[in-house]
DNA sequence: CTATACCTTGGA
DNA sequence: CCAAGGTATAGA
């Protein structure tokens, strides 16, 4: 009997949005068992050979394709890396995020487990195998009749070999430290049948295992609330279902539970995602810790996204610590090898948590139940390269295909997240009066707004005086030169000065319209719909967060005192190091970083290459670019105007350190953590076990230091210069600088000790200043809601940025110009396209980079707008297109 | 992405 | 009239 023909679509490993769609291949008898969704394959394509996966296998070719051109598969390369579910999700990112198919089935491939077509000199094309491959430990092992033998009196190395296995069994690696070269002898020995050889798969980034415990605690009233919440979703078994009405009642629902106005209890799922709003300390990790007991209880598995700054292996060892061997890490540090292993502890279902950076939701988890992502504000969930996803739209999508729960977790959420929880319809109902802004808006489906007048540039719409009772919003996108960031090519077609659309709503039904909207709108997108909110006012400790102090440092400067460190902060220091305990410096530097500046004529090297300025390194002395890694010389006196008055504009952590040895007792231990003294593997680690070891001292870093790091005994907390990341050019800037100052207030005297921040500031009134100091984020939301709703930027819009770069810059400007007029010819009424203009880094390795920026309504179909209007457009050669949709910053 | 078919342009 | 170069399209 002839068995049934069987074909695999494939779809190509060709980064390119042209070969989107999959390819039929037959698939010959011989592979047709093994052959798998998942599977890694070789065809031939187009004259030549290709790497596919395999995304579907059908029993009929696809109709409409001539059944004589379908060639068959040539290889099959590997088990199945992923599953149908999973081609499911690529599908929907692809789409979402306009990105190439294959860059999103990618993310399901451990890096190093690809193999890879090349074209040799010759121009022919070359298979190489991939690099990362599954290694055997070998194991030696007495038999019951080596336990007996006793070896002639010569051989000592026999002897020495049995005495050392009575014990048990050993790696032959760990016999080879007792008993010197064992290898003839043991092959002499596994001759005779005296000791058995065996390989055993080795799982390499496993051995960090700490034996660190980590008892289970007693919760809070309000972790057993939230448990409780997250629990009842865990436990509903009902269908997704995508029916508005069921949405709205899960939301009443679980806010009634959380409330405590009804008893836990089982909800229909949808959609199932909750914020763990608690402040630092508030024990936000034992929350999650026993929610991923519940699901492994039930034989389910569990996701933790963690940003990638703070995976150390002190965040691991906590999970470890709990789960044991159940535990895999992933993250972008480890070796090709170790990754590889870890990512098939998963799969095999050795493992049933992950615990890594944003890659890790990609990750082969059988009956995932639950998807963690702690700090979710974090910038760093926001892939920077193609697909530029975001992890807390693809956690909610994911979760959403296999029926898992979402936690997001933080004691700063950010504004999306917030938004999305409906917490921000309060601040722009108690702020606008019903004057220009809004008269009525809900969170998520407000009436969009649109400034039909508007200025004709970002800079000129901020400065626009604002409505009453709202102050200027800040930060206005502006290039270091002064000039604005864009000139929109498109006016909107209507007149007047501004309309209000859309329906109205009143603003306790935002939730329920918001999943009206997206069932209604033929585009849904699934990225925050409603979520319920879950507060932890109250710290484990039950201690208050530490009082913060805000120095002036221009009124500081006025005082004589030339130092980076303020009279308040070295007697800070001072008496924190008599008392024999630790503090944190933080020196925020990110973009703005030490660069030199002259006194007399202002100027600043800048980096030829990257238009960038370049950043002062000490050891040696030299001026490097950031980007490219240009090195210079130090100049001695300006280039431009000879003056010697040549200073540092922000001083780097190696001047801080040197100003700080002058300050605390020569015998205090100072430990420097940056970029430079963290490059080394595990560098970061060491710097950490460094203090953490220490008696007292003082650690010193940039904002790496503000995550992940819990030392009882840090009781002060000092930021050196607050504004370096207030004076960046990005609308999000207020947050960030409040979410950082936050966060590492937070990190002060968390257990029995009372702790101590003080905050240096040449801006002290900042909102985002006087936010992190009263520990109020209300005052920051108050200001930021209406100054972002006045711009329309998330969470009251959405973004695109539509980037072009290439080496020509006329050929780029032009092809902007023209992306521009094509995109904007039939922009939907209230959508605007700013730009085109120069990117905040014009120029980057010798590419010249230009974006234009579409401003669209909250839940906007961005990505199904653009997609057929850049199909519709061919970028000429050398000339490079990428759209980033919800941009984390625009750059 | 890359090979090929098709079309336009410009010089012989 | 043909060669060169640019553009559209198929590829299973």
């Amino acid at each position: 009997m002839r068995a049934q023909p069987l074909y695999a679509q494939v779809v190509l490993d060709i980064p390119s949005r042209a070969l989107e769609r999959a390819y039929d291949y037959l698939v010959p008898p011989d592979l047709a068992v093994s052959a798998a969704v998942g599977c890694l394959v070789a065809v031939d394509f187009a004259h030549r050979p290709a790497l596919g996966y395999i995304t579907k296998l059908i029993s009929e070719p696809t109709a409409d394709i001539d059944t004589r051109k379908i060639k068959p598969l040539t290889q099959l390369l590997s088990s199945p890396f992923f599953d149908a579910q999973a081609v499911r999700l690529a599908n929907w990112m692809s789409e979402e995020y306009l990105a190439p198919l294959s860059d999103c089935l990618r993310l399901f491939v451990p890096p190093g487990a690809r193999p890879r077509f090349k074209k040799d000199t010759e121009g022919d094309w070359q298979f190489r195998q991939p690099t990362a491959r599954a290694v055997d430990n070998r194991w030696v092992q007495l038999t019951a009749a080596g336990y007996d033998y006793q070896p002639p009196k010569a051989a000592h190395k026999q002897r020495a070999i049995i005495d050392a296995l009575r014990f048990g069994a050993m790696l032959v690696a760990d016999l080879a430290l007792d008993v010197n070269q064992p290898h003839a002898a043991l092959k002499a020995l596994a001759g005779r049948g005296l000791v058995e050889l065996t390989a055993r798969r080795h799982f390499r980034g496993s051995q960090a295992v700490t034996d660190r415990s980590c008892p289970i605690k007693q919760l809070t009233a309000g972790q057993s609330q939230a448990l409780a919440a997250i629990r009842a979703l865990l436990d509903d078994t009902g269908h997704n279902t995508q029916d508005p009405a069921v949405s709205k009642r899960f939301v009443t629902s679980v806010q009634a539970m959380v409330a405590g106005q009804i008893p836990p209890q089982r909800f229909p799922r949808y959609p199932a995602a909750v914020l763990l709003d608690g402040i630092t300390g508030s024990g936000k990790t034992e929350v999650y810790l026993q929610a991923i007991a519940t699901v492994l209880q039930k034989g389910g598995s569990a996701c933790v996204l963690v940003p990638e700054i703070s995976l150390t292996p002190q965040t691991v060892s906590r999970f470890r610590a709990r789960f044991g061997e159940q535990v895999a890490v992933l993250h972008s540090r480890l070796s090709a090898g170790e990754r590889f292993d870890q990512w098939d502890l998963l799969r095999s279902g050795q493992a049933q948590v992950v615990v890594g950076a944003r890659s890790a939701l990609f990750a082969p988890l059988t009956n995932l139940r639950l998807i963690v992502i702690d700090e979710e504000h974090e910038s760093s969930y926001k892939q920077g390269s193609s697909p530029r996803y975001g992890s807390r739209d693809v956690a909610l999508k994911r979760a959403q295909l296999c029926g898992a729960v979402v936690v997001l977790g933080s004691a700063t959420p950010s504004l999306e997240s917030l938004a999305a929880c409906g917490a921000l319809d309060h601040f722009l109902y108690a702020h606008t009066d019903g004057s220009a802004l809004s008269p009525a808006s809900g969170c998520l489906n407000h009436p969009w707004q649109v400034h039909t007048s508007e200025p004709s540039d970002l800079q000129a719409c901020a400065s626009e005086p604002p409505p009453s009772g709202v102050s200027a919003p800040m930060n206005p996108v502006v290039r270091k030169d002064g000039s604005s960031l864009s000139t929109p090519v498109a006016t909107l077609a209507q007149d007047g000065m501004t309309t209000t659309v859309a329906r109205r709503h009143s603003p306790s039904s935002s939730a329920q319209d918001a999943s009206n909207a997206d069932s209604l709108s033929p585009f849904a997108t699934p990225s925050l719909h409603c979520m319920s909110r879950i507060l932890l006012p109250e710290r484990v400790s039950g201690r208050p967060l530490p009082p913060v102090e805000v120095v002036n440092l221009s009124a500081e400067f006025h005082t004589g005192n030339r130092s980076m460190y303020s009279a308040r902060l070295k007697q800070a220091l001072l008496q924190t190091m008599k008392r024999r305990e630790k503090a944190v410096l933080l020196l925020n530097r990110r973009g703005f970083a030490a660069v030199l500046l002259c006194r007399d004529c202002g100027f600043v090297p800048t980096c030829a290459h990257c238009d960038t300025s370049l950043t002062l390194h000490q050891q040696p002395p030299q001026l490097l670019c950031h980007y490219c890694d240009t090195r210079s010389p130090v100049p001695a006196v300006c280039p431009q105007c000879g003056s010697i008055y040549l200073r540092q504009l922000s001083p780097g952590t190696q001047f801080a350190a040197d100003q700080l040895t002058e300050i605390v007792p020569k015998d205090t231990p100072i430990i420097r953590m940056d970029a430079d003294s963290t490059r080394l593997k595990d560098g970061h680690q060491r710097r950490l076990e460094e203090f953490a070891a220490a008696s007292h001292g003082v650690l010193l870093g940039t904002q790496m230091i503000a995550k992940g790091l819990d030392f009882a005994e840090v009781t002060l907390v000092g930021v050196l210069i607050a504004d370096t990341a207030l004076k960046f050019p990005d609308f999000r800037a207020a947050e960030r600088t409040y979410q950082l100052l936050e966060q590492v207030a937070g990190r002060a005297g968390r257990a029995g000790k009372e702790g101590r921040v003080v905050v240096q500031t040449y801006w002290p009134e900042h909102v985002a200043i006087r936010a992190a100091a009263a520990h109020s984020r209300d005052l920051l939301l108050e200001q930021e809601c209406v100054s972002r709703r006045l711009l329309n930027y998330p969470p009251f819009g959405r973004l695109a940025n539509i980037l072009v770069w290439g080496a020509d810059q006329d050929a780029i400007i032009s092809q902007a110009r023209e992306l521009g007029i094509h995109i904007a010819k039939n922009l939907p009424s209230h959508w605007q396209l700013l730009g085109p203009s120069p990117c905040v880094l014009a120029k980057r390795q010798d590419q010249y980079r230009w974006h234009l920026l579409l401003k669209a309504p909250p839940h906007a179909p961005l990505a199904q707008y653009l997609a057929p209007l850049l199909r519709g457009l061919r970028s000429p050669a050398g000339v490079n297109r990428a759209v980033d949709i919800d941009p984390q910053d625009l750059m």
